[in-house]
DNA sequence: TGATGAAACTATACGGCGTATATTAACCTC
DNA sequence: GAGGTTAATATACGCCGTATAGTTTCATCA
């Protein structure tokens, strides 16, 4: 166990990282099923079964490639709230939240399926591994959009939690960064999400297509009645001052 | 091709019912991707490729599973609709429908993966065949909620939509059923569909449950969120009236 | 410098999957 | 009884994930 043994162990972080890239390449493709280790290996140059010696079970892939996902997610998502979090628009965060979650999902749809979906065969491999980290980054950009939202929504809000209804775990992570959101602020998040998703989900699994050809209006009108039911102004700091 | 040739396709149909039977059971079971021919057969006690006689791929298994677990989702709607339009309360209907479709996907979850996610390896075969007429009724009993909602929702509403923004087959079936009904209001059972849609696919793929231990509460809390924006009632009539 | 041993990779095999083809048995109709 | 449709079978092929044993590569250290 030589401690100048960097050459091979960067080798292997290489090897690992195509590995990844190739999958996710495969995926793009063809969707989650197109994750085979042969095709890896074939796209690869090399033998399926050399790839065990990266990843003890190709389900292990798959929970790596979904963290990953998640993490891009996770990413894209701060990006855009950072750039509309300026103070003099509660509703921003909601629209920065929408715009750029409906984005990521059209822009890499099987990576949404892989997260979102049925990832494969095989189960979710940890029970409490990887995922749950780009998962909470996910919830708490929520809670961000949640506490912009909360002082204008709150009068309108009619649901009764408290903390018992949520996770512990959640919990601690949530009211140091927000202390002034109520359970209720938080389940408003939730409400958020799941309202959003809904429609992202439908369009990108095509369910949509045979109603209507525009799903991008049908998605923004929501997200304004969306913004006009949490007491929001349905544009930027401009028009709410006039 | 005898005129009393009945008995032999009253087997046939014994045959594809009981084929039909034990893959929906298979997928209860293990999840869509559990419904393999041969497990199909080894159930039933027969060889795999006799299935082949019955449906030509299993691709066509799969698209008649999707399209009976539809039906079974209609009926279920239909009914739970039929017993909410007393005209008294105009967000009964929306109320019966959310309870219906949660109800429905919590209590199988198989089947709501199977018609609303990815359903197996294969593609979705007919591009145009038999699911279509379950996918309309859904959409039609959308359009009951939003007929139901629109005399009150219209003067909130602020989409812009016209019917070129929606299937030529569709606005056929809409225009005479509900011939009040404008594009918006048609955007908005859509709407109303996806923003129901989301809290329910994220509980029966589980991304809430590492969050909150009351979806019931959340999706209820959402429902009355949805109906105050709709500016209906949040309960029956007899609220309304004081 | 050269042996050592861990790591990377290959070769080969097994069972399960969907599918295709050819074959046999049962049945109704004429 | 003959002809033709249908049910069911046996067998084979290729692809999948996985397991095991064997081979090459190469940093390390005496």
């Amino acid at each position: 166990m030589g401690v100048t043994g960097g050459r091979r162990e960067r080798l292997r972080a290489e090897t690992t990282a195509e590995i990844k890239q190739v999958a996710l390449a495969l995926m793009a493709a063809g969707g989650p099923d197109a994750i085979t280790l042969r095709a890896i290996a074939r796209e690869m140059g090399m033998t399926a079964n050399a790839i065990y010696g990266y990843f003890a079970t190709r389900d292990d892939l798959v929970s790596t490639l979904i963290h990953d996902v998640n993490t891009e997610l996770a990413d894209t998502i701060e990006t855009a709230m950072r750039g509309a979090a300026n103070g003099d628009d509660p509703g921003g965060p909601v629209r920065a939240w929408a715009g750029a979650f409906r984005g990521w999902a059209l822009a890499n749809p099987q990576g949404f399926r892989l997260v979102y979906g049925d990832p494969v065969p095989g189960y979710r491999a940890p029970e409490g591994g990887a995922a749950p980290d780009a998962a909470l980054r996910l919830c708490l950009a929520l809670m961000a959009v949640a506490a912009a939202a909360w002082p204008y929504a709150a009068p309108l809000d009619e649901g009764d939690f408290d903390w018992s209804d949520f996770d512990a775990g959640l919990r601690e992570k949530i009211r140091p960064a927000f202390p002034e959101l109520p359970p209720a602020g938080v389940a408003l998040g939730l409400r958020i999400w799941g309202h959003l998703h809904g429609l992202v989900v439908l369009e990108i699994y095509g369910h949509l297509r045979a109603q209507t050809s525009s799903p991008n209006k049908l998605f923004q009108s929501e997200l304004a009645g969306l913004l006009r039911s949490l007491g929001l102004p349905p544009a930027g700091p401009a028009e709410r001052l006039i």
